[in-house]
DNA sequence: ATGAAAGCGCTAACAC
DNA sequence: GTGTTAGCGCTTTCAT
């Protein structure tokens, strides 16, 4: 069966197609009455309104959004509450996973414009400081606002929300000096990664206002399990720490694995600290005190900063978010 | 700036807007050299084609994805492979979490129909055999294929890639019995969900099967972490099992919680067995056998016979498509 | 091999 | 308060 469109219900009803689609939309301008007749045809013949027709003339009301990968729990945390905020206000999300290649994220960007969407949010795939992907400038040629979501990029008319990656590695380091260790091992992102260099820095921070005498390590590997896992192995071999701060989730997980195969009794022997909350630790059993971010409220930022974007057709107004983790033991 | 669009091409190439649609999407109705220029001008124009305008005449290339959750790891594995497979079909998708919820999961299904989708996946929020949601006769009237995903549904003209419940429910049995426990404890899903109680058919098969002595306890729980938890918990209070078996892995992850509450040592003074892997549990160093299901294969199934239907305009050729589970120690 | 015209379903602009 | 017309960008049909 074809779909039922507004000419079909227009039929029945006895007016013409623009009378049906007001009823529809803007109620306030059809009489109450034939309005309300309008209304119940349409519920009973099953109408369900056609996007593609509606969006080939006015705004699409939906907004695109782009991240590395759903498998990652702080990713899909993230989307689900931008999914929710979006549709709360009348939007709705075509979301993409970039699988961390650039050129994937490049073709979701041109998807998303072939959608007509009437904005974006993206979690960009590269930490480094010097990405600046090429679909930045087809966006703004084509005004459609942008906001970044935790990992920032230099461009201009581009707004994000972040978190304080400072403050959290100062707030961790503060938890974990207070503890008289005496050797900790920190594992960071990639040398050219801004989010792990603001995270390393605030753990200084916190070390140096310390002024205990703690040796600290530092690993740079990347912001997932595997290089992690590795080179924390290699560690372990040579050094022993009573702790081990891993600058994210992922990190820190390879952290605890390579913890278990040198025989550490996780927990006890070596304690772990980790920005990003672990949430299955403590089905295991380990506490792992950590910076936890209200991942809720960052994509309600996301999504209120590009809603305002869009309808005030003004992306200059916007400014950057930022938003600070809270030490969870 | 305005979207470039074909006319726009035209003009520049000196032919006609149908012309370069010819040149874009069938190359070969259009001579070679006129194909290359006007191929070449569209690219120096950034054009980027839409799908609103095009998707209005034709079939849009897109299809649905509705999922409970993207939060449980399962749930984004299979979106993961489905958009992948898609992607590489030509096809997009648009993907919905219903958050359990009859209502936003109808609304999924309406939205998606508004966005002209070919065809649809869906995992339906509820595990009751009984559960019939109403969107089914709307997509059948509009000759839209359905392919469910995991959880099945009784309706006619619709097919589904399933697990093989029963399958991986005796597999894990000979596992587990071959240890030679006393007393294990079975954490099931809802009473009236089919999936648990096929998984549960199948691991008494292979309990009978051995005819060995030990005692084995059932608790219905429901497929979240919760309940398990708390039910397993009052259960520890009175019993003292040497394994548990977790139906699925919000259930394990909820037995494991309970467990250390109890002061249990996991993975020595109790073991755990789970369907699903629980890939976070290597990280910890515990060992939790299961039953792993390519979720790789799930994702790229449930896209094959999707697009056979949407290409073929014949559903009633679908079958359903049953995956088996491995063992993995 | 190329083009002209019509139409997909909806709504903004302009009547009445 | 309601209707007519035209057009969004693309493709299908029919001509050349």
């Amino acid at each position: 069966m074809r779909k039922i469109k507004l000419a079909d219900i227009a039929k029945v009803a006895n007016v013409s197609s623009i009378t049906v689609s007001r009823a529809l939309s803007t109620p306030e301008k059809v009489k109450p009455e034939t309005c309300e007749k309008i209304q119940k045809i349409a519920q009973d013949m099953g109408y369900i309104p056609n996007f593609m027709a509606k969006g080939l003339k006015s705004k699409s009301k939906t907004i695109g959004v782009i991240v590395p990968t759903i498998i990652n729990p702080f990713f899909a945390s993230a989307v689900k509450s931008i999914i929710r905020s979006a549709n709360k206000t009348g939007y709705n999300c075509l979301l993409f996973s970039s699988d961390e290649s650039q050129s994937i994220e490049q073709n979701a960007v041109n998807t998303l414009i072939s959608y007509n969407i009437d904005g974006v949010i993206i979690a960009v795939i590269s930490e480094d400081e010097h990405y600046t992907p090429a679909y930045f400038s087809t966006l703004k040629k084509l005004e459609i606002p942008v906001v970044l979501l935790d990992r920032h990029i230099d461009a201009p008319h581009v707004c994000g929300v972040y978190l304080d990656n400072i403050d959290s590695g100062y707030k961790l380091g503060k938890e974990v000096i207070s503890n008289n260790f005496q050797r900790i091992l920190i594992v960071s992102g990639s040398p050219n990664s801004k989010v792990a260099n603001a995270r390393l820095a605030g753990l200084k921070m916190a070390a140096e206002e310390a002024g205990s005498s703690v040796i600290i390590d530092v690993i740079k590997a990347d912001f997932n399990t595997e290089l992690a896992k590795r080179l924390v192995q290699d560690y372990l071999g040579q050094h022993k720490p009573d702790a081990i701060i891993g600058l994210n989730n992922q990190i820190t997980l390879g952290a605890l694995e390579a913890s278990v195969v040198h025989n550490y009794q996780l927990g006890s022997d070596i304690h772990f600290y980790s920005i990003d909350e672990i949430k299955t630790a403590k089905n295991f059993g380990i506490s792992i005190p950590c910076i936890r971010h209200d991942v809720e409220d960052f994509g309600y930022h996301a999504v209120t900063q590009l809603i305002r974007a869009i309808e005030s057709d003004n992306c200059d107004k916007l400014s950057d978010i930022i938003i600070r983790g809270t030490v969870v033991k």
